[in-house]
DNA sequence: TGCATAATAGGACGCCCGTTCTATTTTTCA
DNA sequence: TGAAAAATAGAACGGGCGTCCTATTATGCA
């Protein structure tokens, strides 16, 4: 009885690895609501069943299609940006790398932000998982505020939550524009608008925004 | 041959005005693409050809839907808000109540809102039509901005598209804090960023915002 | 009041969905 | 290399969907 459970053989996580792949990229253009079993296998050349096998259920491959997306957002955007000095630079480069990603993803799609819209009213496992991810999100920009304020980076009075409130606007605002609506200089737009927003919020003589944009 | 098509009887068109009403809540609370005839049939206490007799197809009643959940917004919010003055205290108006309406809706869910994600690249004629009117809407608070410009309430060199660009971004921060995530204060921290946006962009001595908040 | 016609119901259709079961192929390792 | 186990295929299921066709019921007007 000792070790029943064999480790995984190396051929079923490759695959599987690579159907989560593809149900990533097939989530971010139509939605985790619109992953569907029968498109995936057909894209990866397999039966349903093959590729419904390596899951127990669709729900669980939403979850895991929506914790490899997290995973891929904190490596572009978290933990680079946290290795950036504390206060106003690291909230910068998290602006600045969440506006970069969101770019690349004009062509895909934010699962975060379709998400949002998706599960807004649809209790479940899978709406609990994202609004974890997004709030934890939400708070390691918060923590980032206070810091700046902390460093006198910020003027005193600054509200953190306001400040990501209006940092998360420009991130929608920039989704909406740019994806939806489809018109140009969106980017750019985000940009000004965060820079204006630090701008007023900033302590007097702090200038380090201003190489930027 | 004269009159071939008979003036519609009352109670079809009764009925009908019905079922769209019942349609745009679904519509509201799950999404376009959620509208389902059969759901709303039995809402309806109708059978599914009963209900689907009134349009040609599913398509032409999500439409229909579109087409109503626009009255409404500009019943709501723009004809109201362009009897204010030129200028300011119109683009102002808008925004107040563009605000109110996603307040109430946070219960239900704004169509313009969902519908961006549900269709940002999901091409045919509901796309379409949503993108015509909320494009139009974008357009009709850039006239009011540019309005604001010219009546010297905001600084000449202030750019109207920037500026409706952030004031999209409050909104769409607070349909998603919240509606998705939930966080209470989000209708305050809206109207504290725009007041922040305008005071910003103000000619001095205007302080005709200085009242609201 | 009767009759043309509009409004609605009921059932059937083909389609796609997630899931399950069983068989078959492929991989892994002693 | 051969046997155990994992990976995959294939077919079938029940259910929901939009849509169509044909009755049946309700409505409005001469």
């Amino acid at each position: 009885m000792t070790e029943t459970i064999q480790k995984p053989l190396r051929k079923g996580e490759q695959t599987r690895a690579a159907i989560l792949g593809a149900a990533l990229e097939m989530a971010s253009r139509e939605g985790l609501e619109g992953l569907t079993i029968g498109v995936l296998a057909d894209r990866m050349d397999m039966s349903k069943s093959g590729v419904f096998a390596h899951f127990g259920s669709r729900e669980d491959l939403q979850i895991d299609v929506l914790r490899l997306y997290n995973h891929q957002f904190e490596q572009d955007v978290f933990y680079p940006s946290i290795r950036e000095p504390r206060g106003l630079p690291r909230l910068q480069s998290l602006f600045r790398r969440w506006v970069d990603r969101v770019s690349l993803e004009i062509a895909s799609g934010c699962i975060y932000i379709s998400g949002a819209v998706e599960y807004d009213d649809r209790p479940g496992p899978i709406r609990d998982h994202l609004v974890d991810m997004v709030d934890s999100w939400q708070r390691a920009l918060h923590r980032a505020a206070q810091q700046s304020i902390d460093e006198h980076h910020l003027k005193s009075d600054t509200d953190p939550k306001q400040l990501v409130f209006e940092m998360y606007g420009l991130v929608l605002a920039l989704h909406h524009d740019a994806r939806f609506i489809r018109s140009p200089g969106s980017v750019t737009r985000a940009h000004a608008g965060f820079e204006r927003l630090i701008t007023s919020v900033q302590t007097t003589k702090t200038s380090i925004s201003a190489s930027a944009v």
